[in-house]
DNA sequence: GTCTATAGAGTGATAGAC
DNA sequence: GTCTATCACTCTATAGAC
């Protein structure tokens, strides 16, 4: 009855484009089965949680993401001078210029925030901690820095919906491209 | 079998809170007979299109409110010193502090988006005209000005949903002092 | 044989439409 | 209130690996 192995990171990543799409309550079992190929006994399998796990994986893999490829390079090497370009560059390819939404952003303004309110506030958390580790590098005071940060990633968030609302991804270009040069002008 | 007449306006605003709190699919009838006290067939008779036509005439009413309370003002006296800072007011009060979320930019990133696509788009572009407008007489140059609208309605966006991933009301607060000072510095 | 991964019919509850 | 469809989820059966 069974055949070929099943990837876990292919499944999470199947869905997390469902959950991204859908949202939690819009994702159904039926939607999932199909578009994974898998049966409930092997989602069951897998998760027996059910979809409140699945969520929960997807969003551990989605901080693990975040961890590897933007908040260790800002830790590690914050002293760069493409630092923070670099991190606004993975974050533009990363949501697709604003037409691709970010799961820890919908779920906050969602009834489900509470069900997953520590992944949340560990995924935010940690990038305004490593982003305010960078900007003190580029010789922001440390009080202002964090401010500066938390208004980083509000303006992120903001040009996903409104770039959104507007269908509009040039608008999310050009807030990031502001936002580049907000963060630069006081570096030097 | 007489019974007191239904309220529209008063059905419409408690139709607007559960919509916030649980989102569109999240929403049930079940949950709106509960909230409102009214049957299914009452609401049958008022919003004919069921769901859908619950919704669209919220989000109306949505548009209706800031038309009047955050547009029109701005549109009508842009020159007086204190107009950007009354909307910013008015949009703290509305949101309380970030922790009642924004139903139009919830729904710009959900599955509901291109349903509801018109209402969303005209909600958020009549918002960037007025305040485009009222930047431009606070001495913003016309293309500068609607750069910065934009800047500032995806700030007070992304507050909403920083502030909520965090349980952080203070975050909002902060957040949109630092958009009075950044929208007041070059208006002298 | 045991064990793990699988498919999918079957469950009761609840959905939205009328 | 009644309807049918669909929901999340359970459970039985079964396949292959060992």
């Amino acid at each position: 009855m069974s055949r070929p192995p099943t990837d876990r990171t292919k499944t999470l990543s199947i869905l997390a484009e469902i959950f991204r799409e859908y949202g939690y309550d819009g994702t159904s079992l039926g939607l999932i089965t199909q578009a994974t190929g898998l049966g409930k006994g092997s989602l069951y399998h897998m998760f027996p949680g059910g979809k409140a796990e699945m969520m929960s994986a997807v969003l551990t893999e989605i901080d693990t993401w975040f961890e590897t490829h933007i908040y260790a390079p800002l830790r590690s090497t914050p002293q760069r001078n493409d630092a923070i370009p670099s991190m606004l560059d993975a974050v533009t390819q990363y949501f697709v210029s604003g037409q691709r939404v970010c799961l820890m952003g919908v779920l906050s303004v969602s009834n489900q925030r509470d069900q997953f309110a520590d992944a949340i506030a560990h995924y935010f958390s940690r990038w305004i901690e490593a982003l305010t580790l960078t900007l003190q590098q580029h010789s922001h005071p440390p009080s202002q820095a964090r401010l500066l940060a938390e208004e980083t990633i509000l303006h992120i968030q903001g040009a996903i919906i409104l770039s959104r609302a507007l269908h509009d991804p040039a608008l999310f270009q050009r807030s990031i491209s502001r936002l580049h040069d907000k963060l630069s002008l006081r570096s030097r």
